[in-house]
DNA sequence: ATCTATACCGAAAACGTTTTCGTGTTGAAA
DNA sequence: TTTCAACACGAAAACGTTTTCGGTATAGAT
């Protein structure tokens, strides 16, 4: 087992300084061609390769980035990674992933931890525990020590930051006006708890469709599901207690799940009821019948929040105070669960 | 915005050596109670936080653990960084996450930039290129320059280092006796090609439960799949041009489809074709029949594979050549595709 | 008054780089 | 012969820590 090979090692086997092994190795003018050529071969026979801590030090960046996520085993936010990977390796930058596991404390724990020299800048989705305490305080002391934070999907007004979503409440109402437009009249909506912003947007958005509609709301279409609860009963209550032709659900899994629950009740879908989702992944496409979803591209979220924190920590002047908000554009992909 | 102090700056602030200030912290007993005190204050005042960069080149470790995968999206191995994650943090590691996306070149170029110091340790599957070139020198050099690392799922038998794996011919061969058992006897298979590595030991189980059975090996009724192929075409002609009452297939993926192409010639399942998938993803869970399946832990894979990884590295001793290969059980989980 | 032990603190090295500045040698020009 | 520029290289600082070693003052003991 041989070791990592430093520059003082090549210095003195050559018998050279260090000064001259680095100089030869970064070909400075000032080194002459004979003893470049000897120093570089030598390096080159040794494998070297500059250690990457010892320049982090020196150049006080990492080419490091952080990305802090719920859960990873949320398909959206796989694909988001996915597309951050994507513009970080392109720019030279690693990804380090932290997962807050929608707690609190562990956001806080892992922000606190990497913000001392560790990466250069961070990527995240708030957790739902952070978005019920609205405390944000960690988030606030990062920036302030001139670190970039660019947040997406899950974020908060509260936090002046760049930030990367879509437009919630406006493919919400597109969703439910599709629905509307096809003729239906008792159109359930299957949200989340309103702490969780884009659950809130999503709702806003739906009861916006059916007041523009002359539809009025009612209560007890709208199902807000709490995280501890047994979703599957939930649904299976909204379902058998109420008449409906449509389903709007603000995810792949409540979507997903008032199908198999309407089937159990021998409704069929899209026969008897319409569903449509929310976030376009693996489940919506591959279920029977596939699910016609509100389409997110989490890669190109990813891509886009990546971008603009490489660009922030990159620019020369701290352009401060000129936060941009970004929104990526969703589509309605039609299936086979509407009619 | 306040800049992160360091050491240097309280000790000009404070007007005693850098020492002095470093032992404090550090509650050493060298110091008098009284400046001991006044330091800590003062730390605690302006939020000092030594830099982690400094320290991993003092220590020579990062307290890093890198994991390369070959796509994020696909749901085991999100559920494998989860696995890891939890270990790593638990024992005070970060989670570096490098995507090969099925690439030779990708996987080589990541794991040269970040074998310079970076990260500590490496826990890796191998990309499809990769097991089709048979080429493993990055993993070699990275191995023999002291750096530890755990291979998963996707492994081969021509590096030695620790791994962990499910017995995939095993798991293959309960999977196709559990059909044979109901009664099928036209089992067809579902398969990737060869060089990948699980897909040739999943292939093997599947042929020796057959001999175990005395059933002929139907080379028509073994479909295996390139990545360049149109798998959903294949598998519409592998059930559309054969006589076929059950099907074991290497993925989710692959099931699924198997499901819809199904259908679509006029087939039920599970009444006229029974379905075994491989993966206990979500798809399996909620498509509509649910899939039975061989379930592959990830979770605990990821776990396993970050603590053989850790305690390598914080073994006192390099206790080398004592390599170990773990084992983690599957299980057949029995849902409504199979009757 | 001298010695010694102890308590307290600072200087410096080390980790591996890059870069600025200084210095010695050579050759040519004056 | 003297002077100066060009060339080639080395010393040292800097990044931010931790730790070893040495030093000084003060206290107590002889």
């Amino acid at each position: 087992m041989k070791r990592k090979v430093t520059l003082k090692q090549i210095a003195r086997e050559l018998d050279v300084s260090i000064s001259t092994v680095s100089k030869s190795l970064r070909n400075s003018l000032e080194i002459s061609e004979d003893t470049r050529q000897k120093v570089q071969a030598f390096a080159k026979l040794y494998n070297y390769k500059p250690n990457n801590i010892a320049l982090s030090l020196k150049n006080k960046k990492t080419k490091t980035i952080c990305i802090i996520i719920p859960e990873i085993i949320h398909h959206f936010f796989a694909t988001v990674i996915s597309g951050v990977e994507n513009v970080a390796n392109e720019n030279g930058y690693n990804v380090l992933v932290c997962l807050s596991d929608e707690s609190f404390d562990k956001e806080v724990i892992n922000m606190e931890m990497l913000a001392n020299g560790s990466i250069d800048g961070f990527i995240m989705s708030l957790s739902k525990e952070t978005q019920l305490k609205k405390d944000f305080h960690h988030i606030v002391e990062v920036i302030n020590q001139g670190m970039p934070v660019v947040m997406f999907d899950r974020i908060t007004n509260e936090i002046l930051c760049d930030k990367v979503i879509i437009d919630d409440n406006l493919a919400a109402f597109n969703a439910t006006q599709h629905l509307i437009d096809k003729g239906f009249k008792k159109v359930a909506l299957i949200s989340t708890v309103d702490y969780v912003s884009v659950g809130k947007l999503r709702t806003e958005g739906y009861i916006k469709a059916l007041k523009n509609n002359d539809i009025k709301v009612d209560e007890n279409l709208i199902l807000k599901i709490e995280d501890t609860e047994n979703f599957e009963e939930a649904i299976a209550g909204l379902l058998a207690n109420n008449e409906i032709d449509a389903v709007f659900a603000v995810n792949e899994l409540f979507a997903v799940t008032a199908i198999k629950e309407a089937n159990k009740i021998g409704k069929k879908v899209p026969e008897d009821i319409s569903v449509i989702g929310f976030t376009d992944g693996i489940i919506s496409k591959y279920s029977s019948p596939s699910i016609t979803t509100v389409s997110q591209n989490g890669v190109k979220m990813g891509g886009k929040a990546a971008k603009m924190l490489i660009e922030r920590l990159e620019a020369e002047e701290e352009d401060e105070e000129q936060y941009r908000t970004e929104v990526i554009e969703t589509e309605l992909v039609e299936r086979e669960s509407t009619k």
